[in-house]
RNA sequence: GGGAGCAUAGCUCAGCUGGGAGAGCAUCUGCCUUACAAGCAGAGGGUCAUAGGUUCGAGCCCUAUUGUUCCCACCA
């Protein structure tokens, strides 16, 4: 016996899976090595939010990035694989805030920026701790020692060094733009930060009287509260039926207030009443209006969308209910022409779903023109290549019409702006260093109160996580980073970002690939979600099925960039699957008494042994080139089909017969090949279920002290064995066929009969093949003849005709003719017509002429073996009718 | 208004560069065959959305159509 431990009858991957990452861990596995000169692969993690826990979509972005991340690690890469957490400055900050509203009703003004910020670092120490320990459950082999957070000390400095470069360039500017704002989170927000819905709403039609005329101008709007602002009605120039009011004078109703008709082309002709308000403090277009024409801005709302003085009686009111009183005053004054209803895209927050409004602020914006430049290069020449391919239109056709980003918000969490303010002087001092006195005058200065938008950081993350702006030995060796894996929806908040800023800063894009997944989604293919309840949390799988079984879950079953659904039967299906592979370990592993796995030389290979070992090799060639494309899910399901069907199903039992004569060199040799293939099928499977292929692996005969440095399987040309494999498939096949006629009759497999076989190929048909036959087709002796006539007086056997050879099954007392006439005509028919469709094919010389000469070779072969066959169930009708 | 994805067995989905369709689950039949009933051996079930086209040959390539999902876009 060897000295290899027992694998429990049970599998139960709870009781292995903590002990074995603490082991991994302990042993600094997932730390690279430094004297290590091979050539890098290195992935920074999409680092999640410390807002809570992972969710399902977590798990399948860990899962991918580990699976390709242990399988370079396993082909002898320098495999770094960053972790860390983003501070998340919206959505945490407002979990914090519902925190603090719910369990002492207080709000963050109650407790000031210093207190507050406390609480949130609070928030993100407990949460950032659960999510690491989140991700060792799915057992991520990230290096723990490198994990960084986007507001730790050098993350910050980074932001700094960024954010003062980018201003010293002119990329960074401060002015007073049209914004989207939202009441709710009292900040600006980025385009890419709003969500557009339809929503139906309604056209109000208004008059605005015209100055010293009886009449007056309609106009339209979706939002009349907005009215306030107005500064001008604008008309297209171009316009005859409204080209006699360019020049006049309007007045606001209810307010009273003059405002002028302009002339501008924006204004589209034959759409809607022709007479467009323009507001330009409420809205993008009319903000360009307004700068064309020169219009004031006049701002009617409060941070909070309720509206302010401008808006007179209405001041205090929120948005929304100064429109609904606004309307019943503009009807009952005769103001009111008609209400049609008008459905319309409105933007809401991407964090809390308020409606964002549109209004003039002092924003700080990120020049974008100048770095979507060199961002669209790398994409477009491959540089930086998506995969799948086509997620780079998406990106291009982004970049290209990408507007200056917006990256100030008015919040307390996150990386204050690094400018001050000298209100003595009026001068602003932009600086990465914090000051105290301004520079010009030696007057106290006050820093800027806005942080920057979270995704600024976040755009830094593959060099700042290296040690950026310190030339560090990290970042020579591991910038740019191999892959990036990540979901669609953030290629516009980081992907994108990302690039630019790898490209502005290091002067070289920050990953060689990006590979994007889709979306995680319920059983009914719903998104998951909080408000709808159907969120399923990993941990909760893991506690039941095992990680491993989760991550096969994930991995398998999709293609690249598609979403998946995840149900209760894809789950079940991976822990069957682990279980299966469990219990052939088992069963390998009790029979073991080698203590060192040598694959025999190849003339003491049995013929299945050669077949498997062929088989294996193929698998070895299909896992490796499939990763290599991010074929994940295809490179699984092969490994899950060769170890059930193939290694499982046929292999194992094709040895219990050597097995059971024990200290025979057959033994020995079965031994070792079994051995040597479960050992390759558990590297191979490795990457994907990284629990209990080290568990298995742990006591099996083995030479590295665990799976996961050990390396990754290679195709070996000596192990090819293409004839001895066609020769064991033709013994399989017949095998099969055998059980299907047997089960098709109901006979149990303890009633056994003898079995004659007439066969043409007698190198698949040894004495081996005999016992094969004895046990796997419940054959009580087995002869075996070449030729196929006069071997036994087969009149009352079944007649079984394979690709090969043809099987007598004496089951005279069993025999139930009329179906077994039944089945042999079905089958007469069913050769008839493969055989019609060949010779027709074969007969067509457009084929003959243009098709691949191996082509027309394997459709000729397949006609000789229909008609072979064919003629074949011809006696057997024949004898059946005698 | 642009752009993209999807449409294949009852359900969920694979199908890589064109050579006559696969898996899991479900259904039906028979098995406790000494690793596994979370299993074993079988069976049934598909005009690959529709219509054209290219080709000797199309689930796969091209065009159009229908249905569906999503992304982007400043039409008041």
């Amino acid at each position: 016996m060897n000295s290899y431990h027992e694998l429990p009858k049970v599998y139960s991957p709870s009781e292995f899976e903590d002990r074995i990452y603490k082991n991994w861990s302990e042993k600094g596995y997932f730390t690279p090595d430094p004297k290590n000169n091979a050539p890098h692969f290195s992935v920074v993690i999409p680092p999640p939010n410390v807002t809570g826990q992972l969710h399902m979509g977590h798990a399948l972005d860990e899962t991918l990035q580990d699976i390709l991340v242990r399988y370079k690690r396993m082909q002898g890469y320098n495999t770094l694989w960053v972790p860390g957490t983003d501070h998340a400055g919206i959505a945490t900050q407002i979990k914090v805030e519902e925190q603090l509203r719910v369990n002492e009703g207080i709000t963050r003004y109650d407790l000031g920026r210093e207190k507050f910020l406390e609480r949130v670092w609070d928030w993100k120490n407990q949460y950032g701790n659960r999510i690491i320990s989140q991700l060792k459950k799915l057992g991520a082999s990230c290096d723990w020692s490198r994990e960084r957070f986007t507001m730790d000390e050098g993350c910050s400095k980074a932001v700094r060094e960024v954010f003062v470069n980018l201003y010293d360039k002119g990329l960074i500017y401060r002015g007073n733009r049209i914004i989207n704002w939202c009441p709710h989170c009292i900040t600006a927000l980025s385009d890419a930060e709003v969500e557009y819905s339809e929503q139906e709403g309604y056209f109000w039609h208004i008059k605005y009287p015209i100055k010293g005329e009886n009449g007056f101008v309609e106009v339209a709007t979706t939002r009349p509260e907005t009215m306030f602002g107005d500064t001008a009605v604008a008309v297209n120039p171009d316009d005859e039926s409204t080209k006699h009011l360019i020049g006049k004078t309007l007045i606001l109703p209810i307010v009273g207030r003059e405002i002028p008709v302009v002339a501008d082309d924006y204004v589209e002709i034959g759409f809607g009443t022709g007479c467009v308000k323009i507001t330009p403090a409420h809205d993008p277009n009319d903000f360009l209006v307004g700068q064309r024409h020169n219009l004031e801005q006049i701002k009617v709302m409060n941070d909070d969308a309720t509206m302010n003085a401008y808006a007179g009686k209405y001041e205090g009111m929120d948005r929304y209910e100064c429109r609904k009183a606004l309307v019943a005053d503009l009807e009952s004054e005769g103001y009111l022409i008609k209400t049609v209803p008008h459905a319309h895209n409105v933007g809401s927050c991407y964090r809390c779903k308020t409606t964002v409004e549109p209004l003039t602020s002092n924003q700080w914006f990120v020049k974008m023109e100048p770095l979507a430049k060199p961002a669209l290069e790398v994409v477009r020449d491959g540089r930086v290549k998506f995969e799948p391919e086509r997620f780079s239109k998406i990106y291009v056709n982004w970049m290209e019409n990408v507007h200056d980003w917006c990256i100030s918000r008015q919040l307390w969490w996150g990386h204050r702006i690094p400018a001050f303010y000298c209100d003595s002087c009026g001068e602003m001092t932009v600086s990465k260093t914090d000051i105290c006195t301004c520079p010009k005058c030696g007057a106290s200065v006050r820093q800027e109160n806005d942080v920057l938008d979270t995704w600024f950081s976040s755009a830094l993350w593959p060099f700042s996580t290296l040690g950026w702006p310190e030339q560090t030995e990290d970042l020579k060796k591991y910038y740019p980073t191999s892959v990036l894996v990540t979901g669609y929806d953030i290629i516009f908040f980081w992907v994108a970002r990302m690039i630019f800023s790898g490209l502005e800063h290091m002067d070289k894009e920050p990953f060689g690939t990006v590979f994007i997944h889709g979306l995680v989604r319920d059983a009914q293919g719903r998104k998951m979600s909080k408000s709808l309840g159907n969120g399923i949390d990993p941990l909760e799988i893991i506690d039941k099925y095992g990680a491993d079984a989760l991550r096969y879950a994930l991995a398998t079953g999709n293609s690249p960039g598609n979403d998946m659904r995840f149900s209760d039967e894809k789950i079940e299906a991976a822990r069957n699957f682990a279980n299966k592979l469990w219990n052939a370990s088992r069963f390998v592993r009790m029979n073991l008494t080698i203590d060192k796995i040598r694959l025999p030389s190849s003339d003491a290979l049995a013929q299945e042994d050669k077949w498997i070992l062929n088989e294996f090799n193929k698998l070895v060639s299909n896992v490796t080139s499939s990763l290599d494309k991010f074929e994940v899910g295809v490179a699984l399901a092969s490994i899950y089909d060769f170890t059930w069907d193939i290694f499982c199903d046929w292999y194992i039992e094709l040895c219990k017969a050597r097995l059971t004569e024990k200290d025979t060199p057959e033994n020995v040799t079965a031994q070792n090949v079994l051995a040597y293939v479960l050992v390759g099928t558990l590297k191979l499977l490795h990457p994907f279920m990284p629990f209990i292929t080290e568990e298995i692996y742990q006591s099996l005969p083995h030479t590295d002290e665990s799976i996961m440095i050990s390396s990754y399987p290679e195709y070996t040309g000596s192990l090819c064995f293409e004839a001895d494999s066609e020769a064991m498939m033709r013994t399989i096949s017949a095998i099969k066929a055998i059980r299907a006629r047997r089960n098709e009759m109901n006979v149990v497999p303890s009633r056994k009969a003898k079995v004659y076989i007439a066969t043409k190929h007698a190198d698949s048909f040894n004495e081996r093949s005999a016992v094969f036959f004895k046990r796997l087709a419940s054959a009580s002796e087995v002869e075996v003849a070449e030729g196929f006539d006069g071997i036994i007086d087969a009149d009352s056997a079944i007649q079984i005709i394979t690709d090969s050879a043809t099987v007598f099954l004496p089951l005279a007392d069993l025999v139930d003719t009329e179906k077994e006439r039944a089945r042999l005509e079905g089958e007469q028919k069913k050769l008839l017509g493969e055989i019609e469709r060949l010779e027709k094919k074969l007969s067509n010389e457009g084929f003959v002429a243009k098709a691949p000469a191996a082509v027309v070779d394997t459709e000729r072969a397949k006609l000789a073996k229909y008609r072979e066959n064919l003629s074949g169930v011809l006696t057997a009708l024949e004898k059946l009718n005698k």
